[in-house]
DNA sequence: TAGGGTATTAACAATTTAGTAATCATGAAT
DNA sequence: ATTCATGATTACTAAATTGTTAATACCCTA
């Protein structure tokens, strides 16, 4: 997260300034532009890794300042999000066509606008599945489909596995019914309302402890 | 966002018409009102959880009904719009200055219309409810649906966290029984009168601090 | 200090939700 | 063709959650 380098353009310094001085607290490099053109000029000789694009800005608006940047290829996978008033849908609307990837709404909470730019970062950084996951006494191992307790190697099924694999890549979160099965069996897919509660089960057969818990209601969340 | 009831205020039959409509298809509960007065009466039978108001209305305006709702209790927490004409900026201020939400412009296209609608809805169904919650001793993590009092996990049931977290989402706001009901059990579910205070009861009993104030013949507050 | 309204509480009942074991269907491996 | 593992379903049980009741307790006000 730190060092990550934030583009941030609005016409108001003001705003400018609460931005730039909250998102600086908390480690990352940002950089400023104050109309369209600046934003774009900017944007290329430091390939920011989040843009955040007020809406109405001389010389270019954010709308339009999105729509050239995702034109290039060296954007692609730049996060770009919308500084919109509160509730302007329509704003809403346009911006995903220009490839927004979301919205921060003024006026703006210092707090909360530094924890959506966490949590920008935290979503892009973790197309890492693949990694080994140390867990305790619990190792996952995606590349072998293989989980291992204490050492030993404890051989789960594949749909087994990938439920454990899902709730473990982020310990103590809930994850809701509907978002593992969304996960796992597709939205498209309809299951029995008992099928998960099976395949946990089975999990905390072979593991041999209870690593996952259930949050009556809501989901099941892991826990080492 | 099914059964949400909304009061929709206009003089015109058409546009009434026309709104009611487009949302009833959404699945919206729709009470209408063709004047200042109903309006008023309307909204404090059926306490809707949005309210759509045209600034030009016989017997009332809806400048001054949203004064006289705003100015009570149980709709502190409703959502307000207005419909205004386009660009009618003074209308825009005042109406701000009245404690309106958001303004609709005529003339009205039924797919922005419900959009927005959608988004109020959005928006305050779960304001910031991924947002960790630190309050003193004690601190709510949505997340892991978990609360922790002086870093000792505390496992709440559902409807406890969700109560909990909703009164926290304000300290020192009241909020009104109906409130509280609404949001925790939905406009549709009918529960008892104790029902609430049962389940406040249980959190104090599993926070072993006291930290929900009874507020006589209104409501519940948190306090740190 | 008696009484009306209101909240607290504990015990209980109802409801909802999850766990379990047995069973079936499918398809791959022997 | 038979076996076997997987994955889903079912019907049943178990358990936790959630709601109700009814017996107080509290606190204003008269």
């Amino acid at each position: 997260m730190e060092g990550k380098k934030i583009l941030v353009a609005d016409d108001e310094p003001d705003i400018l300034e609460i931005i730039s001085y909250n998102l600086q607290l908390h480690g990352y490099k940002v950089i400023t532009a104050k109309d369209g053109d600046q934003a774009i000029q900017k944007a290329k000789e430091s390939l920011p890794d989040l843009i955040i694009l007020d809406i109405m800005m001389p010389k270019k608006n954010g709308m339009e300042v999105c729509k050239i940047l995702r034109s290039q290829p060296e954007f692609a996978g730049t996060i770009i999000v919308f500084l919109t008033a509160l509730n302007d849908e329509l704003s809403h609307v346009k911006g995903l066509e220009y490839g927004a990837d979301d919205f921060i709404s003024k006026p703006i909470s210092p707090k909360v606008m530094v924890s959506k730019v966490n949590s920008f970062f935290r979503r892009i950084s973790k197309p890492e599945l693949n990694q080994v996951m140390d867990l305790g006494d619990i190792r996952i191992v995606p590349e072998e489909y293989m989980v291992y307790f204490k050492g030993e190697p404890v051989s789960l099924a594949k749909k087994e596995f990938e439920l454990l694999s899902y709730l473990a890549s982020k310990p103590g979160r809930v994850f809701l019914r509907n978002e593992i099965l969304n996960r796992i069996w597709g939205s498209e897919v309809i299951v029995g309302d008992r099928t998960i509660d099976v395949h946990i089960r089975k999990i905390r057969q072979k593991l041999g402890i209870d690593c996952i818990t259930t949050v009556k209601g809501v989901g099941y969340k892991f826990e080492a």
